[in-house]
DNA sequence: GGAGGGATGCGGCGTTTTGTCGCAGGCCGG
DNA sequence: CCGGCCTGCGACAAAACGCCGCATCCCTCC
């Protein structure tokens, strides 16, 4: 089992679902398409689509054990509530997702506060393991580096998602020719994210 | 000529370099090449080339402004160095260098308290940036993704510094021919790190 | 000192991929 | 209804890649 992290999550499943979620995110499906998976763990799961909406519904909640902020919305950016949420809620558990991740992005995330930080696509999965594991013991961190290939795969999709799928910018925005983007999606169907719904 | 951000370093530079930093690498050529090229700006560099030894000589350091911590040394981690490094000097901004980073590297480093978090390879502007910067604020975190040749390119010089400069291996590593990566590499002969010294 | 293993650089050649056209179709606002 | 934008795809040349082989160099071990 060398690595053998095509998915995040290990075998064990350490089922620490967070009773009461909150979740941050400003695209509609992806917001309620997350919402719906989180549930179905067993997790209430309180949505807001943008920054000041989801400082509202902060101020009304009795208990929040965890957090799913996506920090790109716009104009603003999630990191923005992990201050004020963890001022109410020092113990709640935050995590930030987010399209594409850059290592200082992630740097900065958690000097904010967050626990982890997660890039696009994330499932459910994804996203309780983030939340159950303490990223501090890199024991599970991976030793060996990602194959080039495996490397432009994701990167693409991180793009791809970073401009709602439009095909034709994010080949521009990778620096690769339109047609060549399209022969590449149509190799590979989709290697994570199956979770039917 | 759109993304020129080859070098990361903005124009402005903070030039609070430390006094007093010390410097975890085992690789003795870039050990002692970082370590001249810190002195030069003006910094004494105490440099360590394993963890046993960086605990030695922490222990015998009267003051330490900074410390710059690689990650990867043979069967230490240079994580482990931060905690009693920074039980004993709490204002000691420390960075995390390695050859090849990932995110969730990154978010281990920073949640054991390192301020930042470095990929090689990184010349002494790069590093004394990182020391003066503070990372939390995101104003400074690229918002255009990088191009995917571009990100190729730091992957596979990652994966070689990752490897000691072993072409054969490191094309193991990437997944590639070997014969392909002595064309890349032949392509470019070396984005940055043109530091003569 | 010679055999062996491993890494490097490089030429060549067939195959694959990419760049770059072009064209048809779908969607939407003026 | 037209113009703009995005998509999917065919075709063809150019570039890159995989893969062979070979010569060279360095190091170790016997």
């Amino acid at each position: 089992m060398e690595n053998a992290d095509t998915n995040g999550h290990s075998g064990d499943r350490p089922m620490t679902v967070p009773a009461s979620l909150l979740l941050l995110e400003d695209d509609d499906i992806l917001g309620r398409q997350t919402q719906r998976a989180l549930a179905r763990h067993g997790c209430q799961v309180h949505w807001a689509t943008d920054l000041a909406a989801a400082r509202r519904l902060l101020a009304t909640l009795p208990a929040l054990d965890a957090a799913v902020l996506d920090q790109n919305l716009g104009a603003d950016n999630g990191l923005d509530l992990i201050a004020p949420l963890l001022a109410r809620f020092p113990e709640c558990r935050v995590i930030v997702l987010t399209g594409y991740g850059s290592i200082a992005a992630a740097v900065a995330a958690t000097r904010r506060g967050a626990r982890n930080y997660l890039t696009k696509p994330a499932d459910a999965n994804d996203i309780l393991d983030a939340l159950a594991r303490d990223p501090g013991d890199l024991e599970a961190l991976p030793d060996a580096p990602p194959s080039l290939q495996r490397l432009e795969w994701e990167h693409i999709q991180r793009v791809l998602d970073a401009h709602q799928g439009n095909i034709s910018r994010a080949a521009d925005a990778l620096g690769i020719h339109r047609r060549t983007l399209q022969r590449r999606l149509k190799k590979r169907p989709s290697p994570k994210h199956f979770e039917r719904d």
